[in-house]
DNA sequence: ACAATTGTAACCACATTGGTTACGAACTTA
DNA sequence: TAAGTTCGTAACCAATGTGGTTACAATTGT
């Protein structure tokens, strides 16, 4: 599980913005939904708007809207937009290359960390912000998102 | 993506027992693999004996087996051993209930992680120790391991 | 000109992580 | 019994990442 709540924002900030469809939002009005502050969800939405997921304008009239239609945009964008993967995941100091399992077991975890987040990713690109939105107005059919 | 490398510490620890095939591996050698220090592969050990996967002795002769076959330890075993989930990858606060996505997002998006979390175990569920092993094992390398 | 809004930088408090030292408990062997 | 080895765990540390906050320049519509 990450540890961070970026991936959860986004998707808040995105199906907001999808119920917007069109008109502006603004970060403040953002984050008073997402209870969070304003330059918190200005992070996320540059985030997004640098994977071409928003678009966002300055002054008097400016907010964010999505750069495409709610059924356009899958989770795994925002995911993928939003979690920077450090490579952090594997051992901090290179294992024994003097012990044959020390030797050989970094790609070997690699490719099942690969495969592993891989399923991850493929569950995430089967949504999209339309059907989270759908599940959102529909709360009386429980929290499914996917037919 | 995990921030620890708490499971990839337990996969290289679990594949050099079962290289070890029964007999008791101290942590100081198995540090030695690992490239770490001994108590952080004490807690790796204690936590995967928790779970019922490897047994330890203490003393002179001291040391530990895995508890099982190692085709019969799969790396979500390892997984579900090692990582405490931190209840952590949502809202920091509760999202304002006073807006209706603020209101309903929570359990779409737990909704959501689940499946993306579940994807992911299927996966580790498909491999064991044995397929690890055998991944990493080449006959020209050599029959024991040397710390 | 003015007010509102974004975009970022800077800083803080907090949590988590892996590494290290230390020490008591358990175990084997002589 | 005595000695030596090993585990189990607590305690502490430095490094890192996180979200929250303040501040301020740049941009934009009225």
């Amino acid at each position: 599980m990450s540890k961070n709540c970026r991936f959860a924002v986004a998707v808040h900030v995105a199906t907001l913005l999808a119920q917007n469809s069109g008109a502006s939002a603004t970060s403040d009005w953002i984050a008073g939904s997402v209870n969070t502050n304003p330059v918190v969800v200005r992070r996320i939405l540059s985030a997004l708007a640098k994977a071409g997921l928003v678009t966002s304008q300055r002054g008097i009239a400016g907010g964010s809207v999505l750069a495409r239609p709610p059924a356009a945009i899958t989770l795994l964008d925002l995911y993928r937009a939003v979690d920077e993967q450090g490579p952090q995941s594997l051992h901090h100091q290179p294992p024994n290359p003097a012990c044959p399992v020390g030797a050989r077991i970094v790609p070997v975890l690699e490719d099942i960390l690969s495969r592993a987040e891989q399923a991850k990713e493929r569950e995430l690109g089967r949504i999209t912000v339309a059907d989270v939105l759908a599940a959102v107005h529909t709360p009386q059919c429980g929290a499914r998102t996917v037919a």
